[in-house]
DNA sequence: GTGGTCTAGACCACA
DNA sequence: GTGGTCTAGACCACA
């Protein structure tokens, strides 16, 4: 469900955080759905709880989660709607923009990023 | 010359590490080049001069630059051959990996992040 | 453990550096063993924890050392060989040589050397 | 008539001074005995001529050298005498410390140290 | 508790 | 002018 890089040089927490923002924002979670816990993604990525619960917090905090004693984390219900797509694009733009800089630092050109960006998309998952 | 963002959450100094590593596969820094003062760059970008020069420094000790004793620093000689096209792809897959999850977890379908990619392509000095 | 001199004009970190790769090289420091914390050695020899972390880092990316999130430094896992003994001396002779260099500047002949030496090396600890 | 290495860590004008004064104590540099020339010295070395002639100018300062105008630098008429045997071995005791440390922390023991510093006597000049 | 990052600023070595 | 070293000290990420 998340993908946690010790290495990308982004604190762990901070790649969490933006993540479960992302999946709100698309309705791939939705009101009410429920977290993994704190526990089983520590385990999951050998990561400490701490880190975990703190990017949870953060987002409680910032009203997008909801604690339930006793109970896994769920998504707060105000937050339900979808976002539009636009708004969703443009939470996108810093790491296409990141990326169209790097490529150029490579000196690559259109053609050879959108070749790229096809490949990784089609050896995912499906679709 | 280069793009530095306190806020990205990845360290400054390794920004620019990556983004000297790219000029420099690409031949757009070549063997020999100078690069900007330490003094230059932290003010430029409103850093701290330590900073930079701890880039340097980690660049230094991985060949790719060399320190002259009162002088610029420059691209290692050593360094002269531009990297082929296969190699320089490779160095922007994590990235491109990144940004094509993150692109499904808003979930943004192919042709969105293509135009998105277009759109930030041409808005960009030339090309 | 360690002998820090601010007044010998080798950089402290380089002092540091090169006690480090010695105690590594004898097995005096063995694979996983952990080191004194940043915070310690520099509180222990009135130094910036920044000048021992600058250290630190050298030798982690020289691969000697590992860093352990939130956890004391060890020493890498690979590194378990101990160096054979011609290795080691040959590691010494550059300040050997500088000795002998500096005795020969002094007029001092080989006896002389030979006694100044027994002689510290019999203040020392044991042996 | 000097060795200066610009990698020791030890900056040059200091590596520079210690051989003056040493060959000075021992009266291979006599009163009245001429240096070489800031230039020459500076050529032979590879190093700016105002690194070295930091270094005279800091000796002229401590009364060891002395300025003579449009002529090479000499060795004060006061320092004519030469140090006694004590005193050059004390001046060379800091450095055999060191040695002897390093040593230790390789796990050296005596008898391979002084067959190090027999073989780098010996390979030296002559005597 | 551990190490990491960064700042502001002094001072050094070298060209 | 160049980069290097070091300090004092704030604050962060992680265990």
């Amino acid at each position: 469900m998340f993908t946690l890089d010790p290495h990308s040089g982004v604190p762990i927490y901070r790649q969490l955080l933006e993540q479960v923002r992302r999946l709100v924002a698309s309705g791939q979670l939705k009101a009410g759905s429920e977290l993994p816990s704190v526990r089983d993604l520590a385990l999951a990525h050998a990561v400490n709880p701490m880190t975990i619960s703190k990017a949870y917090s953060l987002l409680e905090a910032e009203g997008l989660l909801q604690r339930n004693r006793g109970r896994p984390m769920t998504v707060a219900a105000r937050r339900h709607a979808i976002e539009p797509l636009a708004s969703r694009v443009r939470q996108l733009a810093p790491q296409a923009e990141q990326l169209v800089r790097s490529a150029r630092q490579l000196e690559l050109d259109r053609k050879d990023l959108r070749t790229l960006i096809d490949r990784i998309w089609e050896s995912g998952h499906d679709k």
